[in-house]
DNA sequence: TTGTAAGCGTTATCAA
DNA sequence: TTGATAACGCTTACAA
């Protein structure tokens, strides 16, 4: 690996003469910058990245540390945040976590577990000196593992702050209800069933809301008895199903496309058409929904926005003078609703 | 961010010994020690990384450079390709090229396109001095981006090495379509439709011999006009299947999971049933064919044993002394069948 | 316009 | 057992 300093040799001039010229400095005579830049070019020399940050004491790097690069939702949120730091010429590097590799699901109410195995990652990139952090949860919670004393300016993304110091960029959850319920009404339905989430998670609080606003905008009650909880995979919906549909309802919002496919399981058993004799709503817009049958009409995650949205908070937040980010932003992006053929009208 | 050189002053002691202390050097005093590893405890003292690796020259750092992170097959590569790494305790370092981020599908056969985005990649893992670097192909096909003197040992994931100078870890195509056929062999069916990728593919190439094979054991022909080529996509799945539906034949063999969705389609419009009238066979195994009706029968992708294998390969390369990798190696990870209801009985 | 010297935080060498 | 010194490759004051 050749250096500045052989560089330097070759073009007998010296090192500081070399690193002018690389880093554009003016006041450079004319013949020793092309005999140097074309030394340069011949020789393919690359900067030494190490030295080079451990002289400017800054890099221009940000840091992208992932819950569990596996979750269907962190590769896109990463992808997005990564093109945006791209175009604005700051490098990334992710870490990530593991915590679902290691752990499956046990890990969620685990703080010290987590903790544990966060703060090697927060040292290392400590010691990088990182510009910032965006921190990827791998799914959406209060987030509290950062240590009090932590400077690296941090952007959370889809996951939330606990103590308002760090900005959150989540999905909206109530509008994704909202928007949800609006449309099952809207198609004349007036007795819906729900398939939450757990009953302590926050998409779930949320998404609950957003649907209970909707049906109180129409004066419309709702009935308890019509909920039900889930763990948001498929056998919940295929566990759930049989409650409600021995109700008088006409539809069932399910908070997730898989819990929603469980429903079709279920109904697929029994002999009944979803979309004909009952209505189905999902969320997610993961690929399966595209391929139930019907296809299924539910409620796009804007995963490639959220990490957009982070990256664009944080590097916005680095290029202001006096560096205070503000924290207890909470950046709430809308899902999109994907019509499909689950919902008829009645 | 504290240094050696503070410990030092707080202990009054020299850099040079606590750096000795630090790195386990044997020939210190044992109350030396203990003082230093307190302070360095209560500071929360972490060692500048660019220090380090500058001074040492070798960091063990493995980069891992993927086509997009955003493909269905990449994540898990790279997440179990990290998971060993980590448990060698190597570090990894992640860079995404992003190619179809960019481009869409139009890179494919344009090596200077690639190579173009590869370079400054390349040119940063250099200045950065990894030890090894594992690339991970967005699809198979031979890989021929790297530099003549290129020097970091290197091992190829999920495509394959063109000058056979980096060992390649790929599926068994060959196998995944031998396996196949001779299930759908073994449920009686005599005459095969196939739809295939994209006919200079090497996974289409490679299924397709394997296919052949099987039959070939089983002393039937090969009827050419039984096969059809798709693009690997859902619509082209639902365009060849009538072409197929109308000779005689029992059963398709498509030759990934979104194909063989374009079949469902095409024949759920024509009110035939998949399992009932006629058989259906996939490959990849993706989310998608466990909630197709009938469940669709597919060939499971070993992605994380791919990421797996390739970091082991790398990493047992780099442990041996002459440091001499082996080229032209193509390990080659088989499928593994995933039996469900799409295929029936003849 | 160019060169000298110092320093970023480590660690290796060698002398004390 | 400990410490002074140099070096890794680069950039930046400042001097020439």
């Amino acid at each position: 690996m050749i250096t500045v300093k052989e560089i330097a040799q070759i073009c007998n001039v010296s090192a500081s003469t070399v690193s002018n010229i690389l880093n554009g400095k003016p006041n450079v005579g004319e013949d020793t910058r092309r005999r140097v830049l074309e030394v340069v070019a011949q020789t393919g020399y690359q900067p030494n990245y190490f030295a080079q940050s451990m002289r400017k004491q800054s890099n221009r790097m940000i840091s992208i540390v992932v819950e569990d690069l596996d979750e269907f939702s962190t590769a896109p949120i990463v992808e997005s945040a990564m093109a945006y730091c791209d175009d604005m010429g700051y490098r990334t590097i992710l870490m990530n976590l593991r915590l679902y590799d290691k752990w499956k699901a046990t890990w969620y109410d685990d703080d010290e577990k987590v903790k544990q195995v966060l703060k090697p990652a927060i040292q290392e990139l400590q010691s990088i000196r990182v510009d910032g952090l965006i921190y990827i949860a791998g799914h959406c919670r209060y987030i509290d593992y950062f240590p009090e004393d932590f400077k690296v300016p941090t952007v959370l993304a889809y996951g939330l702050s606990k103590d308002a110091k760090y900005p959150s960029v989540v999905i909206d959850d109530e509008k994704g209800g909202y928007d949800i319920g609006k449309y099952l009404l809207s198609m004349g339905h007036k007795a819906i069933g729900v398939i939450a989430g757990a009953d302590d998670n926050l998409h779930t609080q949320a998404r609950l809301n957003g649907f209970k606003r909707a049906l109180a905008e129409a004066e419309l009650p709702f009935d308890k008895d019509n909920l039900r909880y889930g763990e948001w995979n498929r056998e919940s919906g295929y566990r759930e199903a049989p409650y409600l549909l021995e109700k008088d309802i006409t539809a069932i919002f399910c908070m997730n496309d898989s819990m929603a496919a469980g429903v079709y399981d279920f109904m697929y058993e029994r002999g009944m058409a979803v979309g004909e004799d009952f209505s189905v709503v999902g969320y997610d817009n993961k690929d399966l929904s595209d391929y139930l049958r019907p296809r299924l009409t539910t409620n796009e995650l804007p995963l490639k926005k959220i990490g957009r949205e982070a990256a664009e908070i944080l590097l916005g937040f680095l290029g202001e003078e006096d560096r205070q980010l503000q924290g207890n932003d909470v950046i709430k992006i809308p899902c999109e609703m994907i019509y499909r053929e689950s919902v008829l009208k009645v």
